[in-house]
DNA sequence: TATATTCATCGAAACGTTTCGATATATAAT
DNA sequence: ATTATATATCGAAACGTTTCGATGAATATA
């Protein structure tokens, strides 16, 4: 029980450092006490122990995965899947992830806990994060990735979906709908996503010919739910301008029109079209079911932690921009009821 | 930079192991030294290095979750919730969680690697798992309990949903809607909760007094999925006996079930009522929606790991089973349309 | 006043690895 | 034959903690 890097040198007859060398292929060791070393290894059933390795290496075969706290409610399963990607493919490479929640405020105190104890190789974070918290991975040169959020400021490594590409796709499907008066509906202005979508929405609009009216756009500053697309919607529909569909930033606005129509007794998407963004769950358990942009969430979570080996194996520079590709997925709320499949 | 305990010690002005009582509130030390230490922690910003200390503790500040990988499917959110449970549980106690999933066929070389390098202080097993896991694990002496299965032979701590209630609950519910000829399609009946599901609706609909005709109960052995229920429905309906409702083992094989009616143009629940159990995303993405029965997947995860601490702190002995309530969710396969909402 | 008891602090060992410099042996170069 | 080089192995130090037994100071007991 419980044996160790001694036992197998005693077993076979040589040094613990010889053991060593076998154990991590290094250093030469001759054919044959390498057989030996193996064979007692396996008789033993030894395996080395993490804690002692990891404070001689200082490497802790962990990642950490931290989360805007906001952000991982149950009913937003967004981060939840790129969390679940990072999962997957963290063991792929060997590594575990833990994963902490972080509130938006930063007391100086409420570093990860992972990050104090010294107990992860590199960080992913996903969401909105403090600036504080990035600050203390640097200066403790652990590597790094941001996913679906950056300062525009700095050039950390992160990983984005292709916003501009997404809300382009939806207003290409709408035009082929024969929709001609858009209305956007955004929310949560802070956020780097938030503001490509609402930007797109304005340049490609103007690009395609059909200006985009100010009026016919409503962002809400700091939330982005359902409450808030509720009120976006509202507040559009008040001003009793024409509007035959309607863009909503995420799922969770679309959500929120589609309630704020059915209150006025608004026929989706027989009166108005709206999308959503994201492809989130709520999308297809909607009534009717939305129209929206697909993101790859799981594989955004893989892909910030294949980056991180990356690094960490020296193949691959810090501060790349990894922009992550979407696809329309054409639903209900613009293309009307389908038949049950 | 890396200050350590060595550091505190100099500047305080003590001895290490002075630094160490403080730090783990142990042993007595004088109200003033202590002041002197704290300042110091302070100032140097210190923090005890994880490694180090698990090297000589034992401890690891981990917990495992081994997972079956034919469940761990992004189709399959049924444990992907039990497994955020553990998540959420864990991080209030100031445990992190080691995730691997694990296939069903263990060559003696699957050992999950956190268990080898000893890098867990206890260990939650989701599903169905292999019996050599378990054995190995309870060798190492730690503290272990399981989700959703039990081995009826031994005398595991393990926490499992309130099956016979779910049953039971479903069946009033149909009888209170009048259905008299009730039918029943399981699947993977390896599976305790699978036997039990069955079992219930046999007895219960005996005590109900309407006789389970064998004939109305249809079993596949290895598979419950929604292929599954495909195939059984088609089995039963082929039969043309008379029936009503059909119970369905979970919510996969009710979905199955819902598609080979749509193939028979059978109408839901006009002609036939159909009900789930587990109440995961496709009973809720379903048309028409499935009523089912509740699980309360994150609960059982939380539940999971607050034991493993329970008993780590001896406050709680081993060999606990742990029934999680349950309950009806009445949905359109049952009650037909609902305006939406 | 002498002795026993408690309290506060300390030094050193131990935990299980990796790594580094030293040593011994075998092989190649002169 | 002598020296230089490469190969194989080893012992010991180091990593940063906790813990245990020892020591000394302060307080209570006889």
């Amino acid at each position: 029980m419980n044996t160790t890097i001694k036992d197998v040198a005693k077993r076979a007859g040589v040094a613990i450092s010889t053991v060593s060398l076998v154990v991590n292929h290094k250093g030469p060791v001759a054919k044959e006490t390498e057989l030996k070393v193996i064979r007692a290894i396996e008789e033993l059933n030894y395996h080395p122990q993490r804690s002692a390795r990891g404070l001689v290496t200082k490497q802790s075969g962990n990642f950490g995965f931290i989360l805007n706290a906001n952000h991982f409610s149950r009913a937003e399963p967004f981060y939840t899947k790129i969390f679940l990607g990072t999962e997957f493919q963290a063991r792929s490479y060997d590594y575990y992830i833990l994963m902490t929640t972080i509130d938006q405020v930063v007391t100086p105190k409420n570093i990860p806990r992972f990050l104090l104890e010294r107990n992860v190789d590199g960080v992913v974070l996903a969401g909105s994060v403090p600036h504080k918290i990035l600050d203390y991975i640097s200066r403790n040169k652990l590597p790094f990735i941001m996913i679906d959020y950056f300062f525009p400021e700095r050039h950390d490594s992160t990983i984005l979906t292709d916003n501009a590409m997404g809300i382009r796709l939806l207003i290409d499907h709408l035009l082929e709908l024969g929709h001609r008066d858009l209305a956007f509906i955004g929310g949560d202005m802070e956020h780097p996503s938030m503001q490509k979508r609402c930007s797109t929405f304005k340049a490609y609009l103007q690009e395609k010919g059909t200006t985009a009216d100010e009026a016919r756009i409503d962002c809400i500053e700091n939330r982005s739910g359902t409450e808030a697309g509720f009120a976006a919607t509202n507040r559009l529909l008040d001003k009793n301008l024409p509007i035959s569909a309607i863009v909503a930033a995420n799922d969770a606005m679309a959500v929120g029109a589609l309630r704020a129509c059915r209150d006025r007794k608004i026929r989706i998407p027989e009166d108005i079209a709206i999308t959503g963004f994201d492809d989130v769950e709520s999308s297809i358990t909607a009534r009717p079911t939305l129209t929206t942009v697909h993101v790859p969430k799981e594989e955004m979570g893989a892909a910030a932690v294949r980056h991180l080996v990356d690094v960490i194996h020296g193949r691959q520079s810090d501060g790349v921009r990894i922009i992550m590709p979407v696809k329309l997925v054409a639903r209900e709320s613009t293309l009307g009821a389908m038949p049950h499949e």
